[in-house]
This record gives structure tokens, C-alpha cells and sequence, in this order.
DNA sequence: AAATGTGCCAACCGCTTCTTT
DNA sequence: TAAAGAAGCGGTTGGCACATT
């Protein structure tokens, strides 16, 4: 069967977004909300695919979007996540409100997956790279009933955090639905995660003494329990690295109601006119990235 | 100061999944 | 039920910024 790639189409602009095509992208889905991304394009007067645009909306410019990088307990929760789930990211993003997969990824492909090799831990699979002492000691059937009882009761990021306050266990968090019992279910069936490997990360010295066991029953799970950092003070320290940030600024500064948008309500000239000049004057004059953007564009 | 290497991330590409007819 | 189209997803790349030699 087969289908044209979408923006194969001849006339179509690529690469960066310029502040104009960014104006013009806002302002449409503003007035008209998210729907049917084909014909977005050609509504807002854009030259561009409607992949593009969406891309462009959901990884940078939503108003919901948080900016700067994962904190701590992000970073704990995308690992446990990926062990349960593997590279599905859009799942795992589901998980941390604000942030998107591409940034997941990006943020996993560049910072975890080092993080995690540097420990020992093979980022693929979430078990101990192997070492020549791991090939002399197998471990023995005593070991192997300790680490089942382990299984159930740490996270890996739990060994490899540094903050000893994880609040929850993924487990339990991740666990909200029939569709995703049946697919953590799946995942933990088919998923490279095995947490036995917690003992033998112990046993080859990462910070014992940090690592205190939960019991099953000490699990709490909050399905709506605020999710990290959805408000400024909402979390712990780490919640200043976004909100203090200097040129992190899309979320926060446009200080966009929750995000549901629809016609009626972008068609509010008062609202409309307040967010409308907001997000210009921030595209335009908050951001060095953004004018290197522009830079960059205009230089092509 | 210039060349080279590395890190990072926005954006693209193409495949998969979902929806509609 | 099958085909076609639209949207979603994950892997990959291009290019800029910064660090190192």
C-alpha cells in the first residue's frame, strides 16, 4: 500500500521555526484549538506539514509544557519507567506531566543512559553490565530467594538515586488502569526488567547502606496524587530549577488557564489579545534560544 | 587563535496504529 | 472486512554551543 510522505510535497518549508511561523501557528490553534493537523497548515497560512506543526506545537510551543531539565525525581521515574516499559516514550511522558517524549528521549539518550552505564547497569536492559567477576560468581539458589523477595519490594532507581526520599514505588504508580495493568502486565512479561538485579547491584557496592527496603504493603498508591512539579510548590528544591530558570520561560510566563483550548473560549478578544501578546513578546524577546532560532533562520 | 571533539536538542523520517469509509 | 487516510510514535540526524587540544 504505501502512502506519500507527508511533506514531500514540493513548496514546503523544513528546519527550524521562525518566530513568524510560530506567531501564526499560536494564533490558529489558539482561535480554533488542536484538530485535524492535515488542514492546519493551510488554515494558519503555514508552509509547512501538518507533522510539522504538530511536532512543533506538542514539543515546544504548548502553553502546559514544562522547560529545563528533569529533576531528580523525574529522572527516578523515567528509569523505572523504561524498565517497565522500554522505549515506548509518549507512555512513559504520559507519566510526567509537562514534558514531552521527545524531550524523554533526548533527555534519556544523552543523560540516563550514561548515568546508568557509569553504575554498571546496561541502560537496555536495566541488569548489571557484565563483569569478569559476575562470570566467576554465580550466584547461588540462596541468593537468587533473597533477590525474589527484593523483586517486589525496591525500584532500580531507587539503588541508583541519590535522594533517599523516592515517594513512590513505580509499580504502584504506573498502575492506574485496566489498559495499563494489562500492559505493565505485558511489559513485565516481555520487558528486560528484572529487579533481582537490585541485590547484585549491591553486591557490587553501589551504596548499600542508602538503600532502605520497602515493604509491599508500604506502597502507596495515589492515582491522584498531584503529579511532580505541577505547581511551583509542588515539589521539593528541584522545583526551582524550572520555575527559576532564566530562559525557560514558555510554560510558566504565559500563564495560559488549563489547557483545554477551545473556539469559544480563544475567541474571547480580553483573553485572547492577553495571551496572544504574551507568547509574542516572549518568542520574541525572553529567549536566546529562540533568537537563535531566528538568527539561524533568517541566515538560511 | 584555530582546529577538533563532544554534548545537546529541535526537527525530520518512516513505520505503526487508529479511524473512517 | 479491507482499504485508505490521518495521527502517533520512536529512531535518527543536522547543526549549534561549548570544551578541549
Amino acid at each position: 500500500m504505501g502512502r506519500q510522505p507527508c511533506c514531500d510535497k514540493v513548496g514546503l518549508k523544513k528546519g527550524p521555526w521562525t518566530v513568524e511561523e510560530d506567531k501564526k501557528l499560536i494564533s490558529f490553534i489558539l482561535n480554533n484549538g488542536q484538530c485535524c493537523w492535515r488542514a492546519v497548515p493551510k488554515l494558519a497560512g503555514l508552509l509547512r506539514c501538518g507533522k510539522s506543526c504538530r511536532l512543533r506545537w506538542t514539543n515546544y510551543l504548548r502553553p502546559d509544557l514544562k522547560r529545563g531539565l528533569l529533576s531528580e525525581d523525574e529522572e527516578k521515574m523515567v528509569i523505572d519507567l523504561h524498565a517497565q516499559l522500554g522505549n515506548r516514550w509518549s507512555k512513559i511522558a504520559s507519566h510526567l506531566p509537562g514534558r514531552t517524549d521527545n524531550e524523554i528521549k533526548n533527555h534519556w539518550n544523552t543523560h540516563i543512559k550514561k548515568k546508568l552505564r557509569k553504575m554498571g547497569i546496561d541502560p537496555l536492559t536495566h541488569t548489571p553490565l557484565p563483569t569478569p567477576t559476575d562470570q566467576e560468581q554465580p550466584c547461588p539458589q540462596q541468593d537468587q530467594q533473597q533477590k525474589q523477595i527484593s523483586m517486589n519490594t525496591c525500584g532500580i532507581s531507587e539503588v541508583l538515586g541519590e535522594n533517599k526520599e523516592m515517594e513512590t514505588s513505580l509499580q504502584s504508580s504506573s498502575i492506574n488502569s485496566t489498559d495499563e495493568k494489562e500492559e505493565d502486565q505485558k511489559s513485565m512479561e516481555e520487558g528486560p526488567f528484572d529487579p533481582s538485579i537490585i541485590l547484585e547491584i549491591i553486591n557490587n557496592g553501589f551504596c548499600t547502606d542508602e538503600v532502605p527496603l520497602i515493604e509491599s504493603h508500604e506502597i502507596l498508591i495515589d492515582p491522584c496524587a498531584p503529579s511532580l512539579s505541577t505547581s511551583p510548590s509542588s515539589s521539593s528544591s528541584s522545583s526551582s530549577y524550572y520555575y527559576g530558570g532564566s530562559s525557560n520561560y514558555i510554560l510558566e510566563d504565559l500563564q495560559l488557564p488549563t489547557f483545554d483550548w477551545n473556539c469559544e473560549y480563544a475567541n474571547s478578544m480580553d483573553l485572547w489579545d492577553y495571551h496572544y501578546f504574551s507568547c509574542l513578546d516572549l518568542l520574541i524577546n525572553d529567549d536566546s534560544d529562540r533568537n537563535k532560532t531566528v538568527e539561524h533562520s533568517s541566515n538560511q
